[in-house]
Formats: structure tokens, sequence, C-alpha cells
DNA sequence: CGTACTATTGACAACGTTGTCAATCTATAA
DNA sequence: TTATAGATTGACAACGTTGTCAATAGTACG
């Protein structure tokens, strides 16, 4: 399945311009111009040169080309997520590559761990590569260290969360709408005793929910029954540990509204340790892979990453072609998905 | 949130050496000494350059400085995915991005969709930005075409499936192994009849599978049926389709062996449609997020994408770092996870 | 006091490419 | 026939950085 003999090959160095340039016996500016498709080439010119180019394995330096380039590009773009290998963060990934592909724009990705210096090191990091924008699931909260960037050129969208102190694009999911959709569904349901278990709340978009679980309650007249709130919780373990302490407790509730992907994991976990996931309610924000095939189904407030990121795309890759409108800021509605957890009647 | 002004400001193009070098009243290599933190710099004018270099917000210019540099290193590796969002090559992807952060390395992530062309138009846009090394989960079957950028010294790794006609690194999960370890758990569970749904032939990894699941029938004396035996899925809904076709058929299974994750999925729905998740047996291979919660929970062959993305990035920065020993292969056992679904009697 | 170090600093070329502009050649028009 | 326009090509500088090497200043030693 291999050949044998090729690891001892000798290590050249890669050939540039002026190598091809000698075996075709023209000048570097005239591989230049035909390795960019810059019209003004004979056509027997470009059959030599497209030859040497082949003989040679010839590959164009993107990085010296840039340096020298008026316009200085250099077809790649950052993306700042909040850890590649979760679901939304690398759904969000995979639709931001399909549209910088069709530009021929490469993605270097990289996680913060909703840390904020990890942040900054990222986008330092992507700074020194000299991407051409930055898109940012941002973990930190004040952004006007981004202001040196954005005035030498790069251009950047935040995602999921809004900029702190920095004014810059931003596509985010319509959280408080869909936490006051959440809680109005069990509501209707015939819940009043409805617990939350929020995310971090240093986290913007797990604040706004919890702002969204507060006001439907409110404008339901129901009163809050602070037992029942749970905060800045963050992993399953958390979110299982806290389920329990509320399920066994003296009063407990008759449904659960959980703001975070893994708060519902954990809840639904004890629900079925405790055999009452056929008794009390669940919805969960954000969906969950295979959440169909439970039994019951957890009913979720999806979110579009695919969207989002489309989205974000879009608005970046249009500040690159110029735009200099001011800033948009475009919100993705959720959507309520029953699946059977979210219907169960106190 | 956001100061009102600042979207007006100028767009200056990013500060050099040569600017922080004016303003600290020294040279350029001066600063490029500083910034590089090379010796030999006395602490008075070490000040003064740090002190020009916060002023200017200067950002060294990572692409200008590999170009001149000997090693001409761009501290950028790039990675060829079947998909940046599914699960397998997203743990995968983090694996790798741990290891290059330390290294100070950031990771250029593309999707191949499995399909051969777009695998080499991501190498090829890799190699123009000169990235240090490759990982790769291969797409296509012959990778001579690699043999230049090998030479000219770029380190690559292979991952989850090994490179066809070219000597290189690479890093496997055991499939044989664990093929034939599933089909050993039903057969120890008391099956005789047991199905398989295999993905594409063409994929390296599922063509072994079906091979492991051959081996262990025919060491237990087993006959092959071939009406059980499904390749060539690919997707949920061809998995459906099959398995809907061999269960409602004469003579069906009593155990299922699916030999991908997305196939997993495809059966069990049929299973819970049909009403036979209790009465069939099934083993995936490959772990699904969740399939613990189910009910039964579905018992997998479970590989481990952390530790092969680990391996594969701990094997690509040795030979960055000068190992020119022969070609490894490192492969990764996989582990039986039962979790009721494999554990149904006949 | 002169010599031989060492430490510090800078001038200059070069990395591989493209923008600018001038040179050459061909064909067409007067 | 000659002038002129257009097409084709190349020489050279420059992008921002670092390697090389030389120049200078300061220090220790005899």
């Amino acid at each position: 399945m291999t050949t044998p003999s090729e690891n001892g090959a000798a290590r050249r160095s890669r050939p540039t311009m002026r190598e091809v340039a000698a075996l075709a016996g023209v000048s570097v500016k005239t591989v230049s111009r035909v390795v960019n498709r810059e019209p003004g080439v004979s056509p027997a010119v470009m059959a030599r040169v497209l030859a040497s180019v082949d003989r040679l394995d010839y590959r164009h330096n993107l990085t010296a080309s840039s340096l020298r380039r008026n316009d200085g590009k250099s077809a790649t773009i950052g993306l700042v997520l909040e850890d590649v290998a979760n679901p939304f963060s690398s759904t969000l990934h995979r639709a931001i590559e399909n549209v910088a592909r069709e530009r021929g724009v490469l993605v270097l990705a990289g996680s913060s761990d909703e840390d904020e210096t990890r942040e900054r090191m990222l986008v330092s990091a992507f700074a020194s590569r000299r991407v051409d924008g930055l898109v940012l699931v941002p973990a930190g909260h004040d952004h006007s260290y981004l202001l040196s960037e954005r005035n030498s050129g790069t251009a950047m969208v935040f995602v999921d969360r809004p900029p702190g102190f920095l004014d810059a694009d931003s596509v985010v999911t319509d959280n408080v709408v869909g936490a006051r959709e959440a809680v109005r569904h069990l509501i209707a349901g015939g819940h009043r005793r409805i617990a939350y278990l929020g995310d971090l709340q240093t986290i913007a978009t797990a604040a706004l929910r919890h702002q969204g679980y507060l006001a439907e309650l409110a404008s339901n007249s129901i009163a809050i029954d602070p037992w029942l709130v749970r905060l800045d919780l963050h992993g399953i373990d958390s979110a299982e540990a806290a389920t329990t302490e509320i399920l066994l407790g003296a009063n407990p509730p008759t449904a659960l509204f959980t703001g975070q992907n893994l708060l519902t994991v954990g809840a639904y976990r004890v629900l079925r340790r405790l055999d009452l996931h056929h008794r009390v309610a669940l919805v969960g924000f954000d969906d969950i892979l295979l959440a169909d095939l439970l039994e019951p189904g957890i009913t979720v407030i999806a979110q579009d990453p695919a969207a989002i990121g489309r989205t974000a795309a879009e608005i970046l890759f249009r500040r690159l072609d110029g735009d200099r409108s001011p800033s948009v800021h475009e919100v993705v509605p959720t959507q309520l998905v029953p699946r059977g957890s979210g219907e169960i009647r106190p």
C-alpha cells in the first residue's frame, strides 16, 4: 500500500517563482502573471510557464504574496469559539466554513473555553497572522481592546453574544423571547411551579435567559420562588446536584426550565434516576442531538446555529468587500420543538 | 454598551517595526530583537522599545517574519476533517488544538465531506499558506500527490484511515478487532442471525469493519447470510430503509451490528418504530452522545477520538522537531460499552 | 596606557512575491 | 513608408521582517 524508498528523498526547499521562471525561460513577473491569471500573457508563454509549474510542483506562496500586495489580504479568517468540539460551536464553524469556501478563504479556529485571557491570546495570534476578519463568540465583556484591530482594517462580527464597549456587527439568538416562550409553554400546560436552572451569570446569554424566565412569570402574575431558581451552574454535574435538591426538597416544582444544553442533560438524568421523567415537565434551551429518541423526547427551544453562522459570515464578507455602513445587529429567532417532556401536565 | 464615534476612526494600516523603531529612536533590527526576545539588548533600550510597541499597538507580522526566517515556520498546521461539525471530527480537532496550543501553533481546519477533490483543494490551500504540518482524515485513496509536500518539509500524519501509496505516519482505530468484539459480544449473548449495516465500502474503515464482521462469524462457524449484509449505506435514511427491509422480511435477524454512527441512529429509529427495541439486539460502532439515556441504552464499540487526536498531534510535532525515524502506525484500541441494547437475548 | 575582550547596536541584503513603469514588438492607419 | 496604438514582456523596487556582519562603546587585563 506504500512505496518503499520515498522516505529517504532529500528535503529540498520549495520551488520559487524564480526557479519556475528560469525553467520556462521567462521573467518572474511573467510567472506571477500566469499564476494570478492576469491578462496579457501570450498563450505560448502561458503554456510554457504552466508546464514548468507542473514539472517543479510549484505552489504559490500566499504569505509572500499578501505581504507585497496592496490590499494585503491573507484569504484567511479567524474564529474564536467557546470550544470547537461543542455541537453548537462546531455547527457554527461549519456554516462559516461553507460561506468562506466559496470565496477561497480558509478558517483558523480556536477555543476560548469561556476564558477572557484565552480569547485575547487567540485574537492576538490571529492578528499576528494578519487574518482578514474575525468571527467571535466572546468570552469576555470588554472588547475595546479590539479597537486597534478594527482600525487597522480587520473586519469582525460577534456571534451568540454582543460585544462590550465596542460598536461592531453582531448576530445573536433572541434569548429573552426564547426563554419566555419556554416558560409560557409550560404555563399553558397548567404549570405554576416552574424551576429554572441557569448557566454562569457572567455569560451574557445565560443572564438574558434568566431575565426572560422572570419576565414571563411576572407577566402571568406568578410569584418567583427563589428556592426554584438555581443560577451559576456549569456543566452536567452541577445541574444534577441542583435538580436533585429541588426535586427531593419540600414543595417540589412540577416543571423545569433549563437554560443550557448540558444543564438539560443533567436535569434529564436526574428525572430518569428518580423515575419522574413522566411526571415532571422539562423544557431545555438549545437543542440536543438525539433528544427526539429519548422517552419522553426532550422539548427544547431550538437555536439555529447554522443560520447564525451563515449570517455572521455573510456580514463579515460584506464588510471585507468594503461595506462601511453602520453596524448591524441581527437577531435570529428560536423555535419551540415539542417532543413530549414539555407537554407533561402537572 | 458601546462607545459612539469609534466607527468613524480613520483606517490606517498597521504600524510596522519601522514606525516603532522611529518612535523609540532605535533601528528596526533592535525592535526585531526585542519582539523576538533575543538576548543582547540593554534594559533601557528594551523598555523604550516596549513602550513604543505599546503606544502604537504594534503587532508582530508573523507572515513577514516566517518569510525571512531561516526555518520558515508559520506556526500553523492544517487539519483536513470529514466535517468539522461531526462529533468525531470536532473531538479530534479539539484534541489537536490542545497539543498545538502549548506550542503557540494555530490550526486551520477544513471539511472534505468525503470528497477526494475537496481534500486536495484543502491541502493545496494549506500549502499555499505554508503550514508547517498537516493532519488529515483522508477522503481519497491515493496520496502520492502529497509526496512533493512531504519532500519540501511539510510534516503529515494520517488519522482514522491509513494513507494510500504514501509512506507516512498514521493513527487509526483498531477497526477489525473492534468489529470482531461487537460480533463476539452478540454471539456470546446467544445470537446466530446477526445483520450488518456498513457505510460506503470506499471508506477504508467501513471495509475493515465489514471484514471484522465476516471474520468473527467465520471463526464461530456461522454461515454468512447475504440478505443480512447491507453495504454502501450512507446516512440515517438509507440505514432506516435497509433496517426496515431486513426486519420485516422473512427470517429476520435477532441482532444488528451497525458499522457507523448515523447507521446506528437509523437502525435504532426503526427498532423503535417497529417496537422491536426490546426484542432485537443492537451494537453500534462509534459512540453516540446521549446513547446512555435512551431506553434501552445503545451498546457501542467506542472509539477514542480524543486519544487519537492527541497522539496524532504529538507525532506531528515530534516530526516538526526534527524526528526523522521511520513512519509509525499507532493503533488505538476500542472499548465495548454495554448499555442494554447489545445485551438483549434472542 | 595600550590591548583584547565583551556587550550593544545598526546598516544592509535577502526572503518570495507583486506594483510600476519602461522597453520591445506587431499590426494598423495615414 | 512612417507614425501610432496596442499587446507582450521584463527590470527594479518594495512589502515587513530577520540573518549577517561590521562598528562602536565599555571593561578588564597586562
